[in-house]
DNA sequence: TTGATTTTCGCCTTTTGTTTGCGTAGCATG
DNA sequence: CATGCTACGCAAACAAAAGGCGAAAATCAA
């Protein structure tokens, strides 16, 4: 979509308004009363070219038919850097200017937030599957239940749902095929919690 | 990207500040009001720097056609409007500023994309849940095995996974708990196919 | 058909962007 | 130190787009 000019801006602007308000387009003659235009070709070229930079639809030589095409654009959203595949092995290497990811502002945490390529099926039962991208928030404690990034005695890192039980934490895995994994409080460490799924088809 | 200079930088910065404001960029005039420049040219040499370096885009001898391209903060995503629900019934209505949602542009179709939340666990084994957010392309086909928006007889409308078999159309819910509905290609039309899924913990 | 509305056609003025030529200052390099 | 490069600046001439006018033609809906 190309940028306007001051005027073209100006028109768009009523016709939102006027729209908004009446719940049809003004005709031509009232956009030039609006304005102090004597000339409806004046109108008439304004809308043309609000028309070919993609700001309106209109029906051909129909009446009020100037229609607002939906902007849909400078949503909020936020770059979040993609630190590797999550799944076991060591994934999270803090890779510099790796690559990244575009993630809806809603999407994320409130504190640091980075993504992770999901590897393989373990949370499967979870409604994560194998390529998804998951959103980590940069935490060490988790709730049970949550979805957490657990390293495992310095070494080994994955994706596990969170239980802690007396004496012991359980990370259990979402895959009827694969068995949890229970270890003292002081072998594991929380590195993040997912609060987000994101998957392209 | 290469580095700005200082004057450069303050320029970017004055043409975010003003396009954020008005809704149209400003002329050369008005950027070398502002900075006490009483030539054009420098402006307009500026201006060109801005571009040669990737920070701006314009359109060649047009009025205030200077865009902002999109930098690493708020980044490229798209507002989508959020039609409503599916998983059976008659969702989709097409309810004008009605709520929406910010998708990452990576997830959306070519096409006229638009958003629905899903509800119920039809999808269940394809990692779709109740509460998700799918991602919708707008399109009348669809391949085998792509999960599509079906509407049965103009009247009900759900999710479901779509199969071409001979002489009929077989709608597969990803869950062992129901049946797959199987209907003659007349009596289902297709109104879009699921691009994406997004879900927030 | 008639009235309301949109399209189209010249022609004009104003606004805006482009180009060329010239000049200064800072900085790095040979 | 001279040389060349880059950033930054000025002024004027020019070209094109944007904004505007009035009238006539074309279209649509009632």
């Amino acid at each position: 979509m190309q940028p306007l000019t001051k005027r073209q801006r100006e028109i768009l602007d009523y016709l939102n308004e006027f729209i908004d308000e009446h719940g049809y387009a003004p005709s031509l003659e009232e956009i030039g009363q609006r304005f102090g235009l004597s000339s409806l070709a004046t109108v008439h070229k304004h809308l043309t070219n609000l028309q070919d930079k993609g700001f309106i639809r209109r029906a051909w030589n129909r009446s009020r038919s100037v229609e607002l095409v939906p902007t849909r654009m400078g949503a909020r959203a936020l770059e979040l850097p993609l630190l590797g595949y999550v799944a076991a092995g060591v994934p999270i290497e803090a890779v510099v200017s790796a690559e990244s990811v575009v993630v809806p502002e809603e999407l994320c945490g409130a504190r640091d937030t980075y993504a992770l390529r999901v590897r393989g099926d373990s949370m499967i039962d979870e409604q994560i599957r194998d390529g998804d991208l998951v959103v980590v928030e940069d935490r060490r404690t988790a709730h049970n239940g949550e979805t957490v990034i657990a390293l495992l005695d310095g070494a080994d890192v994955t994706l596990k749902k969170f239980y802690r039980e007396d004496g012991h934490i359980r990370l259990q895995p979402a895959n009827d095929a694969m068995a949890p994994i229970i270890v003292s409080p002081s072998s594991v460490q929380i590195q993040g919690v997912v609060v987000g799924v994101m998957r392209r088809y």
